[in-house]
DNA sequence: TTTACTCTGACGAAGCGTTAAAGTAA
DNA sequence: GTTACTTTAACGCTTCGTCAGAGTAA
């Protein structure tokens, strides 16, 4: 029979720690001594050990406690349940690394940004649905970005600032080059798939919008140097001629 | 400006987390109604956003408070600690998926096998100490196991028994043969690289537990089949000899 | 006596969810 | 009046760490 301290010696967990798992009825001590010190046999150690396994595989205390009380209960699928949610979990935070690794590649203006794909964006998206009465696409957009996190827009409106940028390197050539019709298609297709149902009428307002609005124009020359907005907005043109 | 339950509807945050940033001075509101009521503005709504994207990405709301806070204040250098952060949480989340699905391939007997491990195998260190004197061994043991975690234990001792089932299947054959030398050999190293510098004074002295110590006895056997144990211990003499 | 342990509370931490009681807006 | 909102207050959740005050062991 040992002592707390003596537990916690040859576990590695504190004392604390075995109070705790006392009292929560995890771990109870196998007696007391006449003044009141929990006792632990080897049994009780055993048992620890149990639960610091499972509990180091990242399992809450009270399935631990299930685990090791009902000798019934299905551990092979328990465990199975659990590398699920283990998986799960490196998904999610894979993403979150390549969302971090993103965010640190656009610098500091990328708050900004967000502003301008959030509050300028959708501003826009009201003003086109009043002009052309295309209220599914504002309804499209806001349901669509309302189902993603904050972080996921912020990497959609990423690459929208990709592909303005991709029009800055080929603002050299004409507006109606293949790789400027190309360009557009690839916009006109972002924007359907992450935003709503972009046609040719909307995309023909977009590129006006895209030259003649300063809020627009500054952003997109900002991603793809002076005079991008004004040839995007020549491209959009052309391609919807 | 808006009240908690419009900012609540376009940000999706509830309004508990609302009336949460302000407490903790996160995200104040820009004013209040004469009644009380909180109201935000668009500036409001723009460091929301942000936070919100902060959030998403792992950061504690107290960093999160530095980083909207003071412009100052190295953003990039914060990502890139942050994304050590989940580069490790990535890699323990990878660590225990391996952990869980050996677990289970070992199937229900795990614990019994941790016991093996950890009471009967330290029992013996303490027997060999005292026979043989060689108190380092032990020591060895005991710092190299305390230094692990319970899992990671679990699978090294896990190791010992896929060494043995290694001896089952060339039991067949006889102890000096070439494979049994091989076997034993490998057994001797892995010993040494996980518990203590195993000597051959040591070996020999773990060969005759092996066959002789029904503790050990009967889970070698479970490993490798009846009469593993044996053919376990005589190979270690021969190769001893 | 001194030093090392042990015991039982009880607060704190992170980030809100969830009532609860009561006032306000439309 | 009714219904939808709003406010503050406060407990709950999870797993212990960290005192605090007081008794016990050697």
């Amino acid at each position: 029979m040992k002592t707390v301290k003596q537990i916690s010696d040859i576990s590695g967990v504190s004392v604390r720690t075995l109070h705790h798992y006392d009292s929560i009825g995890l771990l109870h001590p196998s007696g007391y001594t006449e003044s009141g010190y929990r006792l632990y046999d080897n049994n009780a150690v055993k048992r620890l050990h149990c639960i610091l396994i499972f509990r180091e595989l990242g399992f809450p205390l009270k399935k631990i406690k299930q685990l090791v009380d009902d000798p019934d209960f299905d551990m092979a699928d328990e465990m199975k349940k659990h590398i699920r949610l283990l998986r799960q979990q490196k998904e999610q935070t894979e993403k979150l690394i390549s969302l971090a690794e993103r965010i640190i590649e656009n610098g500091d203006d990328i708050m900004d940004f967000t502003a301008f794909d959030k509050s300028k964006m959708k501003k826009y998206e009201q003003e086109a649905a009043k002009r052309y009465g295309k209220t599914d696409a504002y309804r499209q957009s806001t349901e669509k970005t309302a189902s993603r996190t904050e972080a996921e827009n912020l990497l959609i409106a990423d690459g929208m600032m990709k592909l303005f940028a991709r029009f800055g390197d080929i603002k050299e050539s004409t507006p109606d080059s293949a790789e400027a019709k190309q360009a557009v298609t690839t916009l006109k297709d972002y924007i359907t798939a992450n935003y709503y149902e972009c046609t040719n009428e909307i995309l023909s307002g977009l590129g006006i919008m895209y030259a003649y609005d300063e809020r627009f124009k500054a952003n997109i020359d900002a991603a793809g140097g002076d005079g991008t907005a004004l040839f995007v907005s020549q491209a959009i043109a052309e391609y919807t001629k």
